[in-house]
RNA sequence: UAAGCAGGUCGGUUGACCGUUCCGACACAUGUCGGAAAGGAAAGUCCGGGCUCCGGAGAGCAAGAUGUCCCAUAACCUGGGAUGGAAGCGAUUCCAAGGAAAGUGCAGCAGAAAGCAAACUUCCAAGUGUCUGAUUAGGUGCUUGGUAAAGUUGAAAUGGCGUGGUAAGAGCACACCGGUCUGAUAGCGAUAUCAGGCGCAAGGCAAACCCCAUCUGGAGAAAGGCUAAGUAAGAGGGAAGAGACUGCUCGUCUCAAUUUAACCCUUGGGUAAGCCGCUAGAUGUCGAUGGCAACAUCGGUGCAAGAUAGAUGGUCAACUAUUACAGAACCCGGCUUAUAGACCUGCUUAUUUU
RNA sequence: CGGGGCGUAGCGCAGCUUGGCAGCGCGCCACGUUCGGGACGUGGAGGUCGGUGGUUCAAAUCCACUCGCCCCGA
């Protein structure tokens, strides 16, 4: 049976932890977004999500939560394949000229995921 | 029917599956069940309060804000009603709407003149010179006096306009309009109406300085309190002191009693983990009563968002439907700004029909 | 949460205090100079003064709201 939910110990909540993985992890570059990965030494994966985005944005804390929120949703749905013991750190791009639906970024991270190695079937 | 004015409402709903945060119950060690979970602007942070701390929060100046009147409100750069003014055929809308005889300042260009009101060009009268001319008159210059009607400008020119009057003119006189003063009446009042007086001496700009009246202590949830850890070395200052109210003065209070040390302040450096504050309140809504209304009082009824890198989502199906603006961060009352689409109510004008 | 500043020609800035002609430097264009270029000289073009509204006879300037950018403190 396969577990679905996604807790708040499988986030990184730090920024310093993020900082960590930004600074040591192996980068890879996306359209939408930048994958940095990070072996840990827990058993556990963890995900954090930034988002940048300039500052004159319409609607800017709602695009805002509405990309982590994708990821998020992404990574919940498909942890069951992703190698365990590592940190991701997602880094989502927004331009007044980029929509999110959920399908964009779906094909989006999956891509990154597979390019990264990360992805096990 | 068309055009328009004013006000208001909604801003997705239902079901299934997978998830997030919180609460309750049951099991009992991480599960099960049930419930709740972002707006009209949550936004901008433009005002006003509550709340917390600054020792007890003082006086004056400075600085800032407001500015017709009355009312409402906890309070307001808020709202309601009225007055006056402006726009519109009208419904209706808009107005920072006190004071210019307290003082200072400003007004380019144009124009005779732009702020002591006089000078200038005119106009008129008298005297006189000169020319034409011939004994009337006309032109032109000078002197004296009268006058401010005319003077092409300008945003603005010393009330307007007409008649009488006069040598020419003038509120010099009169009528109407405007202004101002006094009185009466109506109104709580701003003010309005009427009557009488004053011929009117002393324009504009205060969103220029300013004056007058009223108001304002400061800092803000990173407020503030508790627990844990930490607060090292070093540098500077300390009575002609430092800190408490920021710019200044006074008053009051605390520290501190003199080469070092201790203590205080500033800097430097260190920690930034958890809990409380943290959601029931000047509360929403319905009805009654009072009030033109804003609103107030009484009664019924409802109120479980409180996250902490920051929770509301995704997929499928149906309804025209992926579709506006947009995400709570201590809480309220306003203001301002953004807003797809849909709907409702009242009113005005024009046209047509009855 | 609080405080301060900026927006004017393609670029960098002045003018705002005390309202009245929108200017300076670099750059651009044309001509001259040179065998040619640069430099130099002469002439010229280029502006909703971030936006909207108000006060005023008149607004880049004063006032209100608003958009964007930058900085500082806790």
């Amino acid at each position: 049976m396969k577990n679905f939910s996604f807790s708040r110990d499988e986030k990184l909540k730090k920024y310093d932890q993020i900082k960590l993985v930004r600074a040591n992890g192996k980068k890879h570059c996306g359209a939408l977004a930048n994958l940095y990965i990070r072996i840990n030494d827990t058993s556990r994966t963890r995900l954090g999500i930034v988002v940048r985005m300039p500052k004159a944005f319409k609607g800017r804390a709602v695009q805002r939560n509405r990309a982590k929120r994708s990821v998020r949703e992404f990574y919940r749905l498909n942890k069951h394949n992703v190698v365990k013991g590592v940190d991701l750190v997602f880094e989502v791009f927004l331009s007044s000229s980029n929509t999110y639906k959920y399908n964009d970024v779906k094909i989006n991270a999956f891509n990154l995921c597979k390019k990264a190695g990360v992805w096990q079937t």
